[in-house]
DNA sequence: CTCCGCCGTTCCGTTTACGGAACGGCACGG
DNA sequence: CCGTGCCGTTCCGTAAACGGAACGGCGGAG
């Protein structure tokens, strides 16, 4: 693009980050995981040093071999540890729900301590998950998503997913599931 | 990369589409949105028909020009299911006041057609909303945002601003109005 | 019917991400 | 003490995405 740095770079800049941090965070060699991910030492290192604006087959590559969507490497706010606390809470509001029943829409309150494990659902059905105040950790078991205030999180709930409150403050966020279209073709 | 296909190849194949859909559900044209977002047509082009294999800085500008998060053309899953209400205009319902009123929380739903207005606020208040399905047009009247589904908008609404659905479907959303208050303001 | 404007695709020279190899740095073992 | 092995970075030729321009197709105006 333009020879000025533009300011979509930071977003580039942000995913290095994120694929150094998930590669550390397994212990893996910068080396192995170029070799793994069939990716040349060069490219990974540039790409995590934010030097090289990468081609998307070359993130699906990556993040495929880290075992994570690349959504998480692209949207993911911060990273914070999964915190366990004491008390016990989370609440569920229906606020809509549509005569089809295509999809359900809940206000959800999430307080401080261990996370809250949902089984899962009927195939095909979507989690939208948008928090309006306090940090949410949640998703499937085995890689579960943050969101902060504004930040929203989506995944396929067919497989058992969780919800925790990170830090002291109560989560506040709508919750979305919406279940497969069964017909009527449109647009 | 290797010179037989790979399986991800799929996945930027995808992509186009749901550029080319998000593209004319808006009515635009490919030379238009190749120019607004600062790209060539022949690489908008060869992205819509998963010829090429785009680069993150181009995924970037183009998706920020149609006004969706780079996530909605990487892991949508289909197209938002059309619920059609009988009510013509915009409706909100409140979803949660907090003791405090330091904030408001809405469901939204604008129906296809004019322009709803709204006069401004009091100082500093800013309102959040969340795109749930449809694609909504809103903010201050003289500079208003577009975001598609699972989109996110935000501005400080001491200004007259307005809300449109863009095209034919309804547009699902949650409306947060926070009010100015010494807590927690995120960025 | 012809001209004109806009559409989306294709051609082509330029820019740049790509992989392989070479490099310096560090820890360990002979 | 100096090899040996692995680390992450840098160099370099190649492959491919990039933008600009030219192309054929289509619909409306004259």
């Amino acid at each position: 693009m333009t020879a000025a740095a533009p300011p979509d770079d930071r977003g580039a800049r942000e995913v290095g980050r994120r694929i150094r941090s998930l590669r550390t965070e397994r212990g893996i060699s910068l080396s192995e995981l170029a070799r793994l991910a069939g990716v040349g030492k060069a490219t990974l290192s540039g790409l995590e040093n934010g030097v090289r604006n990468p081609r998307l087959e070359t993130l699906y590559a990556i993040t495929a071999q880290l075992g994570v969507p690349l959504t998480a490497v692209l949207s993911a706010p911060e990273q914070a540890p999964t915190v366990r606390g004491a008390a016990v809470g989370a609440t569920l509001l229906e606020v809509f729900s549509d005569r089809e029943a295509t999809y359900e829409l809940y206000r959800m309150c999430v307080t401080p301590g261990p996370a809250q494990l949902s089984p899962a659902h009927s195939s095909g059905v979507t989690e939208h998950v948008t928090v309006f105040s306090g940090v949410l950790r949640a998703g499937p078991v085995d890689a579960p998503l943050t969101a902060g205030p504004g930040g929203y999180l989506r995944w396929v709930s067919d497989v058992p997913h969780t919800y925790a409150a990170v830090g002291e403050e109560e989560v506040h966020a709508s919750l979305l599931l919406r279940y497969p279209r069964p017909s009527t073709p449109d647009s």
